[in-house]
DNA sequence: AGCTATTAATAACA
DNA sequence: TTGTTATTAATAGCT
Protein backbone atom coordinates (compact mmCIF):
# COMPACT_ATOMS: atom_id res chain seq x y z
CA UNK A 1 0.00 0.00 0.00
CA UNK A 2 2.08 2.40 -1.46
CA UNK A 3 4.12 3.99 -4.61
CA UNK A 4 5.43 -0.07 -4.67
CA UNK A 5 5.17 -2.96 -2.92
CA UNK A 6 7.65 -4.22 -0.27
CA UNK A 7 8.86 -7.43 1.02
CA UNK A 8 8.28 -8.24 5.03
CA UNK A 9 12.04 -7.58 5.97
CA UNK A 10 13.65 -5.11 7.69
CA UNK A 11 14.56 -1.93 5.67
CA UNK A 12 18.39 -1.60 5.44
CA UNK A 13 17.77 2.35 4.89
CA UNK A 14 18.00 3.74 8.16
CA UNK A 15 16.13 6.89 7.51
CA UNK A 16 13.36 4.78 5.42
CA UNK A 17 13.16 2.67 8.83
CA UNK A 18 12.58 5.65 10.91
CA UNK A 19 9.98 6.61 9.28
CA UNK A 20 7.96 3.43 8.19
CA UNK A 21 8.06 2.78 12.04
CA UNK A 22 6.24 6.30 13.05
CA UNK A 23 4.00 6.02 10.36
CA UNK A 24 3.20 2.02 10.99
CA UNK A 25 3.25 3.05 14.88
CA UNK A 26 0.80 5.34 14.50
CA UNK A 27 -1.52 3.05 11.88
CA UNK A 28 -1.29 -0.13 14.76
CA UNK A 29 -2.48 2.36 17.46
CA UNK A 30 -5.20 3.97 15.52
CA UNK A 31 -6.07 0.02 14.50
CA UNK A 32 -5.81 -1.00 18.32
CA UNK A 33 -8.20 2.20 19.44
CA UNK A 34 -10.28 1.02 16.50
CA UNK A 35 -11.05 -2.48 17.51
CA UNK A 36 -11.42 -1.37 20.84
CA UNK A 37 -14.63 0.82 20.24
CA UNK A 38 -16.03 -1.27 17.32
CA UNK A 39 -15.86 -4.34 18.97
CA UNK A 40 -15.52 -4.28 22.68
CA UNK A 41 -12.34 -5.97 22.86
CA UNK A 42 -9.66 -5.07 25.45
CA UNK A 43 -5.73 -4.11 23.82
CA UNK A 44 -2.51 -3.90 25.33
CA UNK A 45 -0.29 -2.54 23.12
CA UNK A 46 3.24 -1.46 23.91
CA UNK A 47 5.76 -0.87 21.13
CA UNK A 48 9.44 0.13 21.76
CA UNK A 49 11.46 1.17 18.61
CA UNK A 50 15.11 0.43 17.84
CA UNK A 51 16.44 3.41 19.14
CA UNK A 52 13.89 3.00 22.78
CA UNK A 53 11.25 5.64 22.36
CA UNK A 54 7.85 3.91 24.07
CA UNK A 55 4.46 3.71 22.59
CA UNK A 56 1.84 2.13 24.05
CA UNK A 57 -2.16 1.84 23.61
CA UNK A 58 -4.45 0.23 26.29
CA UNK A 59 -7.93 0.20 26.07
CA UNK A 60 -9.70 2.30 28.29
CA UNK A 61 -12.04 0.04 29.50
CA UNK A 62 -8.96 -1.65 31.37
CA UNK A 63 -5.73 -1.16 33.03
CA UNK A 64 -2.26 -2.72 31.93
CA UNK A 65 -2.36 -4.70 35.06
CA UNK A 66 -5.17 -6.28 34.34
CA UNK A 67 -4.86 -7.23 30.90
CA UNK A 68 -1.52 -8.95 32.13
CA UNK A 69 -3.22 -10.91 34.88
CA UNK A 70 -6.09 -11.69 32.44
CA UNK A 71 -3.09 -13.30 30.24
CA UNK A 72 -1.41 -14.76 33.07
CA UNK A 73 -4.42 -16.80 34.03
CA UNK A 74 -5.29 -17.65 30.23
CA UNK A 75 -1.98 -18.60 28.94
CA UNK A 76 -0.61 -19.84 32.57
CA UNK A 77 2.77 -18.15 31.70
CA UNK A 78 4.27 -16.38 34.57
CA UNK A 79 4.98 -12.90 34.02
CA UNK A 80 6.30 -11.64 37.45
CA UNK A 81 9.80 -11.64 38.47
CA UNK A 82 11.83 -13.98 40.71
CA UNK A 83 11.39 -11.23 43.38
CA UNK A 84 7.60 -12.12 42.94
CA UNK A 85 8.17 -15.83 42.82
CA UNK A 86 10.20 -15.75 46.48
CA UNK A 87 7.27 -13.73 48.08
CA UNK A 88 5.14 -16.42 46.79
CA UNK A 89 7.58 -19.01 48.08
CA UNK A 90 7.83 -17.92 50.97
CA UNK A 91 4.24 -17.67 52.01
CA UNK A 92 3.84 -20.99 51.49
CA UNK A 93 6.51 -22.14 53.27
CA UNK A 94 5.55 -19.68 56.65
CA UNK A 95 2.10 -21.82 55.81
CA UNK A 96 3.77 -25.12 55.97
CA UNK A 97 4.77 -24.52 59.14
CA UNK A 98 1.39 -22.55 60.33
CA UNK A 99 -0.42 -25.95 59.20
CA UNK A 100 1.96 -27.79 61.34
CA UNK A 101 2.16 -26.11 64.50
CA UNK A 102 -1.61 -25.88 64.27
CA UNK A 103 -1.77 -30.26 63.71
CA UNK A 104 0.46 -29.80 67.21
CA UNK A 105 -1.49 -27.47 68.99
CA UNK A 106 -4.65 -29.43 68.31
CA UNK A 107 -2.75 -32.59 69.53
CA UNK A 108 -2.08 -30.93 72.93
CA UNK A 109 -5.40 -29.86 73.63
CA UNK A 110 -6.58 -33.56 72.72
CA UNK A 111 -8.20 -32.79 69.18
CA UNK A 112 -8.09 -34.86 66.11
CA UNK A 113 -5.74 -37.52 68.21
CA UNK A 114 -7.71 -40.35 66.53
CA UNK A 115 -5.18 -40.99 64.09
CA UNK A 116 -2.40 -41.60 66.56
CA UNK A 117 -0.25 -44.49 67.43
CA UNK A 118 0.21 -45.48 70.76
CA UNK A 119 3.57 -44.72 70.44
CA UNK A 120 2.74 -40.86 69.43
CA UNK A 121 -0.32 -40.90 72.26
CA UNK A 122 3.09 -41.46 74.98
CA UNK A 123 5.23 -38.68 73.44
CA UNK A 124 1.94 -36.50 73.54
CA UNK A 125 1.36 -37.27 77.16
CA UNK A 126 4.98 -36.90 78.34
CA UNK A 127 4.69 -33.16 76.61
CA UNK A 128 1.67 -32.51 78.79
CA UNK A 129 2.94 -33.69 82.05
CA UNK A 130 6.42 -31.52 81.43
CA UNK A 131 3.92 -28.67 80.61
CA UNK A 132 1.86 -28.75 83.50
CA UNK A 133 4.50 -29.54 85.76
CA UNK A 134 6.32 -26.45 84.55
CA UNK A 135 3.14 -24.40 85.17
CA UNK A 136 2.19 -25.82 88.31
CA UNK A 137 5.46 -25.46 89.60
CA UNK A 138 4.65 -22.15 88.40
CA UNK A 139 1.61 -21.64 89.99
CA UNK A 140 3.32 -22.45 93.10
CA UNK A 141 5.73 -19.55 92.94
CA UNK A 142 3.17 -17.00 92.65
CA UNK A 143 1.14 -17.75 94.80
CA UNK A 144 3.86 -17.95 97.58
CA UNK A 145 4.45 -13.95 96.31
CA UNK A 146 0.93 -13.33 96.53
CA UNK A 147 1.55 -15.12 100.02
CA UNK A 148 4.00 -13.70 101.32
CA UNK A 149 2.47 -10.03 100.36
CA UNK A 150 -0.52 -10.93 101.94
CA UNK A 151 1.40 -11.31 105.20
CA UNK A 152 3.58 -7.97 104.99
CA UNK A 153 0.50 -6.16 103.72
CA UNK A 154 -1.65 -8.04 106.68
CA UNK A 155 1.27 -6.95 109.16
CA UNK A 156 0.79 -3.27 107.83
CA UNK A 157 -2.37 -3.30 108.45
CA UNK A 158 -2.20 -4.07 112.11
CA UNK A 159 -0.08 -1.65 112.48
CA UNK A 160 -1.86 1.03 110.76
CA UNK A 161 -5.67 -0.17 112.77
CA UNK A 162 -3.50 0.38 115.78
CA UNK A 163 -1.86 3.78 115.13
CA UNK A 164 -5.71 4.59 114.13
CA UNK A 165 -6.64 3.21 117.35
CA UNK A 166 -4.66 5.12 119.20
CA UNK A 167 -5.71 8.29 117.55
CA UNK A 168 -9.02 7.36 118.31
CA UNK A 169 -8.28 7.44 121.65
CA UNK A 170 -6.55 10.75 121.98
CA UNK A 171 -8.75 12.22 119.49
CA UNK A 172 -11.84 10.89 119.77
CA UNK A 173 -13.95 12.22 122.93
CA UNK A 174 -13.57 15.41 121.80
CA UNK A 175 -14.79 14.98 117.85
CA UNK A 176 -17.79 12.47 119.07
CA UNK A 177 -20.25 15.33 118.60
CA UNK A 178 -19.14 16.99 115.63
CA UNK A 179 -19.97 13.84 113.66
CA UNK A 180 -16.46 12.84 113.81
CA UNK A 181 -17.55 9.46 113.98
CA UNK A 182 -19.52 9.64 111.02
CA UNK A 183 -16.61 10.48 108.46
CA UNK A 184 -14.68 7.89 110.01
CA UNK A 185 -17.41 5.65 109.05
CA UNK A 186 -17.35 6.91 105.25
CA UNK A 187 -13.15 6.82 105.35
CA UNK A 188 -12.89 3.75 106.84
CA UNK A 189 -15.17 2.31 103.46
CA UNK A 190 -12.76 3.88 101.14
CA UNK A 191 -10.21 1.98 102.56
CA UNK A 192 -9.50 -1.02 100.09
CA UNK A 193 -10.40 -4.53 100.85
CA UNK A 194 -6.75 -5.77 101.36
CA UNK A 195 -5.79 -3.21 103.73
CA UNK A 196 -8.73 -4.14 106.57
CA UNK A 197 -7.84 -6.60 108.89
CA UNK A 198 -9.03 -9.59 107.53
CA UNK A 199 -7.60 -13.11 109.05
CA UNK A 200 -6.31 -15.07 105.96
CA UNK A 201 -7.57 -18.68 105.86
CA UNK A 202 -5.04 -20.22 108.13
CA UNK A 203 -4.49 -23.44 105.60
CA UNK A 204 -4.90 -21.46 102.30
CA UNK A 205 -1.41 -22.89 101.56
CA UNK A 206 -2.36 -25.92 101.99
CA UNK A 207 -6.25 -25.99 100.24
CA UNK A 208 -4.18 -25.58 96.84
CA UNK B 1 -11.98 0.37 3.35
CA UNK B 2 -14.50 -2.08 2.36
CA UNK B 3 -17.84 -2.32 0.63
CA UNK B 4 -18.91 0.74 2.22
CA UNK B 5 -17.43 3.39 4.88
CA UNK B 6 -18.29 2.66 8.72
CA UNK B 7 -18.07 5.24 11.96
CA UNK B 8 -15.77 4.36 14.46
CA UNK B 9 -18.28 3.46 17.18
CA UNK B 10 -19.54 -0.12 18.63
CA UNK B 11 -21.18 -2.32 15.95
CA UNK B 12 -24.38 -2.98 17.71
CA UNK B 13 -25.04 -6.17 15.23
CA UNK B 14 -23.67 -8.84 17.29
CA UNK B 15 -22.49 -10.94 14.36
CA UNK B 16 -21.09 -8.33 12.90
CA UNK B 17 -19.17 -7.54 15.30
CA UNK B 18 -17.97 -11.31 15.82
CA UNK B 19 -16.68 -11.00 12.20
CA UNK B 20 -15.18 -7.73 12.37
CA UNK B 21 -13.36 -8.49 16.09
CA UNK B 22 -11.83 -11.54 13.84
CA UNK B 23 -11.06 -10.17 10.94
CA UNK B 24 -9.56 -6.86 12.71
CA UNK B 25 -7.60 -8.94 15.24
CA UNK B 26 -5.85 -10.98 12.10
CA UNK B 27 -5.09 -7.94 10.79
CA UNK B 28 -3.43 -5.89 14.12
CA UNK B 29 -1.68 -9.07 14.58
CA UNK B 30 -0.35 -8.97 11.15
CA UNK B 31 0.74 -5.26 11.07
CA UNK B 32 2.46 -5.91 14.39
CA UNK B 33 4.68 -8.86 13.39
CA UNK B 34 5.30 -6.32 10.16
CA UNK B 35 6.36 -3.45 11.90
CA UNK B 36 8.39 -5.68 14.06
CA UNK B 37 10.38 -7.28 10.86
CA UNK B 38 10.42 -3.99 9.27
CA UNK B 39 11.77 -1.71 11.74
CA UNK B 40 13.53 -3.80 14.27
CA UNK B 41 10.62 -2.56 16.76
CA UNK B 42 9.56 -4.75 19.71
CA UNK B 43 5.89 -5.19 20.28
CA UNK B 44 3.92 -6.62 22.87
CA UNK B 45 0.21 -7.03 21.53
CA UNK B 46 -2.25 -8.63 23.94
CA UNK B 47 -5.71 -8.48 22.72
CA UNK B 48 -9.22 -9.74 24.77
CA UNK B 49 -11.97 -10.10 22.60
CA UNK B 50 -15.75 -9.23 24.17
CA UNK B 51 -15.88 -12.84 25.05
CA UNK B 52 -12.94 -13.50 26.94
CA UNK B 53 -10.75 -14.97 23.90
CA UNK B 54 -7.09 -14.16 23.95
CA UNK B 55 -4.59 -13.30 21.37
CA UNK B 56 -1.19 -11.99 21.45
CA UNK B 57 1.80 -11.08 19.62
CA UNK B 58 5.41 -10.80 21.26
CA UNK B 59 8.24 -9.92 18.69
CA UNK B 60 10.29 -12.90 18.44
CA UNK B 61 13.96 -10.60 19.59
CA UNK B 62 12.20 -10.19 23.58
CA UNK B 63 9.94 -11.43 25.37
CA UNK B 64 6.96 -9.87 27.64
CA UNK B 65 8.40 -9.76 31.00
CA UNK B 66 11.50 -7.70 28.96
CA UNK B 67 8.82 -5.82 27.45
CA UNK B 68 7.07 -5.14 30.62
CA UNK B 69 10.79 -3.78 32.62
CA UNK B 70 11.35 -1.37 29.74
CA UNK B 71 7.66 -0.21 30.43
CA UNK B 72 8.29 0.36 34.33
CA UNK B 73 11.41 2.17 33.89
CA UNK B 74 10.52 4.05 30.70
CA UNK B 75 7.09 4.93 32.07
CA UNK B 76 7.94 5.01 35.59
CA UNK B 77 4.40 2.98 36.37
CA UNK B 78 4.72 0.97 38.44
CA UNK B 79 3.40 -2.69 37.39
CA UNK B 80 3.39 -5.11 40.01
CA UNK B 81 4.10 -3.02 43.43
CA UNK B 82 0.50 -3.42 44.20
CA UNK B 83 0.68 -7.26 43.86
CA UNK B 84 4.48 -7.26 46.10
CA UNK B 85 2.29 -5.18 48.53
CA UNK B 86 -0.36 -7.36 48.80
CA UNK B 87 2.14 -10.49 49.13
CA UNK B 88 4.03 -8.57 51.60
CA UNK B 89 0.98 -8.10 53.72
CA UNK B 90 -0.02 -11.55 53.69
CA UNK B 91 3.36 -12.36 54.47
CA UNK B 92 3.14 -10.32 57.48
CA UNK B 93 -0.14 -11.85 58.83
CA UNK B 94 1.11 -15.09 58.38
CA UNK B 95 4.06 -14.36 60.50
CA UNK B 96 1.86 -12.95 63.10
CA UNK B 97 -0.33 -15.85 63.02
CA UNK B 98 2.81 -18.09 63.36
CA UNK B 99 4.12 -16.02 65.84
CA UNK B 100 1.26 -16.44 68.34
CA UNK B 101 0.80 -20.12 67.85
CA UNK B 102 4.59 -20.54 68.66
CA UNK B 103 4.16 -18.36 71.98
CA UNK B 104 1.08 -20.72 72.74
CA UNK B 105 2.96 -23.72 72.03
CA UNK B 106 5.62 -22.64 73.98
CA UNK B 107 2.87 -22.28 77.02
CA UNK B 108 1.54 -25.42 76.71
CA UNK B 109 5.39 -26.91 76.88
CA UNK B 110 5.95 -24.88 80.24
CA UNK B 111 8.58 -22.22 78.56
CA UNK B 112 8.50 -18.65 78.98
CA UNK B 113 5.66 -18.43 81.38
CA UNK B 114 6.89 -16.13 83.20
CA UNK B 115 5.51 -12.99 82.43
CA UNK B 116 2.21 -14.97 82.96
CA UNK B 117 -0.22 -13.77 85.64
CA UNK B 118 -2.20 -16.59 87.75
CA UNK B 119 -5.18 -16.30 86.14
CA UNK B 120 -3.65 -17.23 82.42
CA UNK B 121 -1.57 -19.99 84.19
CA UNK B 122 -4.90 -21.57 85.52
CA UNK B 123 -6.04 -20.86 82.18
CA UNK B 124 -3.33 -23.35 80.94
CA UNK B 125 -3.10 -25.32 83.12
CA UNK B 126 -6.83 -26.44 82.77
CA UNK B 127 -6.18 -26.38 79.12
CA UNK B 128 -3.07 -28.84 79.19
CA UNK B 129 -5.33 -31.14 81.62
CA UNK B 130 -8.14 -31.27 78.95
CA UNK B 131 -5.59 -32.50 76.69
CA UNK B 132 -4.26 -35.26 79.31
CA UNK B 133 -7.44 -36.20 79.98
CA UNK B 134 -8.32 -36.59 76.02
CA UNK B 135 -5.23 -38.27 75.32
CA UNK B 136 -5.30 -40.85 78.25
CA UNK B 137 -8.63 -41.63 77.31
CA UNK B 138 -7.77 -42.26 73.65
CA UNK B 139 -4.48 -44.45 75.60
CA UNK B 140 -6.92 -46.38 77.43
CA UNK B 141 -9.01 -47.19 74.18
CA UNK B 142 -5.78 -48.36 71.93
CA UNK B 143 -4.55 -50.12 74.86
CA UNK B 144 -8.10 -52.01 75.06
CA UNK B 145 -8.29 -52.49 71.75
CA UNK B 146 -4.55 -54.20 71.88
CA UNK B 147 -5.68 -56.29 74.81
CA UNK B 148 -8.73 -57.09 72.84
CA UNK B 149 -6.26 -58.31 70.20
CA UNK B 150 -4.12 -59.98 71.82
CA UNK B 151 -6.60 -62.23 73.65
CA UNK B 152 -8.16 -63.64 70.06
CA UNK B 153 -4.39 -64.51 69.13
CA UNK B 154 -3.96 -65.57 72.43
CA UNK B 155 -7.10 -67.90 71.63
CA UNK B 156 -5.86 -68.34 67.92
CA UNK B 157 -2.54 -69.66 69.45
CA UNK B 158 -3.95 -72.58 71.88
CA UNK B 159 -6.20 -73.84 69.36
CA UNK B 160 -3.11 -73.79 66.86
CA UNK B 161 -0.67 -75.31 69.25
CA UNK B 162 -3.83 -77.93 70.19
CA UNK B 163 -3.20 -78.82 66.64
CA UNK B 164 -0.15 -78.97 66.13
CA UNK B 165 -0.12 -81.24 69.25
CA UNK B 166 -2.57 -83.67 67.90
CA UNK B 167 -0.67 -83.72 63.89
CA UNK B 168 2.39 -84.15 66.28
CA UNK B 169 0.73 -87.34 68.24
CA UNK B 170 -0.67 -88.97 65.46
CA UNK B 171 2.44 -88.46 62.70
CA UNK B 172 4.96 -87.69 65.23
CA UNK B 173 6.19 -90.97 65.85
CA UNK B 174 7.60 -92.23 62.69
CA UNK B 175 9.06 -89.16 61.41
CA UNK B 176 11.15 -88.89 64.61
CA UNK B 177 14.49 -90.94 63.00
CA UNK B 178 13.89 -88.30 59.38
CA UNK B 179 15.07 -85.21 61.78
CA UNK B 180 11.06 -83.82 62.16
CA UNK B 181 12.06 -83.20 65.40
CA UNK B 182 14.61 -81.09 64.21
CA UNK B 183 13.01 -78.91 61.51
CA UNK B 184 9.70 -78.37 63.77
CA UNK B 185 12.01 -77.01 66.41
CA UNK B 186 12.74 -74.63 63.51
CA UNK B 187 9.63 -73.82 62.00
CA UNK B 188 8.30 -73.35 65.69
CA UNK B 189 11.21 -70.26 66.40
CA UNK B 190 9.61 -68.77 63.13
CA UNK B 191 6.42 -68.23 64.50
CA UNK B 192 5.74 -64.67 65.88
CA UNK B 193 6.01 -64.30 69.42
CA UNK B 194 2.46 -62.88 69.59
CA UNK B 195 1.21 -66.94 68.13
CA UNK B 196 3.34 -68.61 71.14
CA UNK B 197 1.18 -69.46 74.33
CA UNK B 198 2.59 -66.78 76.74
CA UNK B 199 0.08 -66.22 79.88
CA UNK B 200 -1.07 -62.39 79.89
CA UNK B 201 -0.16 -60.78 83.13
CA UNK B 202 -3.38 -60.99 85.04
CA UNK B 203 -3.33 -57.43 86.38
CA UNK B 204 -2.18 -56.03 83.16
CA UNK B 205 -5.53 -53.87 82.70
CA UNK B 206 -5.14 -52.86 86.18
CA UNK B 207 -1.51 -51.75 86.08
CA UNK B 208 -2.18 -49.02 83.83
C1' DA C 1 6.06 17.05 7.68
C1' DG C 2 2.67 16.80 3.23
C1' DC C 3 1.28 14.52 -1.15
C1' DT C 4 -0.56 10.83 -3.86
C1' DA C 5 -0.08 6.64 -6.52
C1' DT C 6 -0.45 2.29 -5.07
C1' DT C 7 -1.11 -1.53 -2.21
C1' DA C 8 -3.46 -3.56 1.86
C1' DA C 9 -7.30 -4.07 4.73
C1' DT C 10 -11.82 -4.93 5.20
C1' DA C 11 -17.42 -4.24 5.18
C1' DA C 12 -20.93 -6.24 3.06
C1' DC C 13 -22.54 -10.01 0.97
C1' DA C 14 -22.67 -14.97 -0.40
C1' DT D 1 -16.94 -19.77 9.61
C1' DT D 2 -14.67 -18.79 5.00
C1' DG D 3 -14.27 -16.56 0.60
C1' DT D 4 -15.14 -12.84 -2.71
C1' DT D 5 -15.04 -8.19 -4.06
C1' DA D 6 -16.11 -3.33 -4.18
C1' DT D 7 -14.41 0.21 -1.51
C1' DT D 8 -11.98 2.61 1.84
C1' DA D 9 -7.67 3.11 4.57
C1' DA D 10 -2.87 2.87 5.05
C1' DT D 11 1.33 3.96 3.48
C1' DA D 12 6.01 3.95 0.31
C1' DG D 13 8.41 6.84 -2.19
C1' DC D 14 8.83 11.57 -3.24
C1' DT D 15 8.92 16.55 -2.11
Amino acid sequence: MGRGKIEIKRIENSSNRQVTYSKRKNGILKKANEITVLCDAQVSLIIFSASGKMHHYISPSTTLVDILERYHKTSGKTLWDAKHENLNNEIDRIKKENDSMQIELRHLKGEDITSLNYKELMALEDALENGLGGIREKQMEVHRRCRRNGKILEEENRELNFLLQQHLAVEGVREVENGFDQSMRDFNSQIPFSFRVQPLQPNLQESM
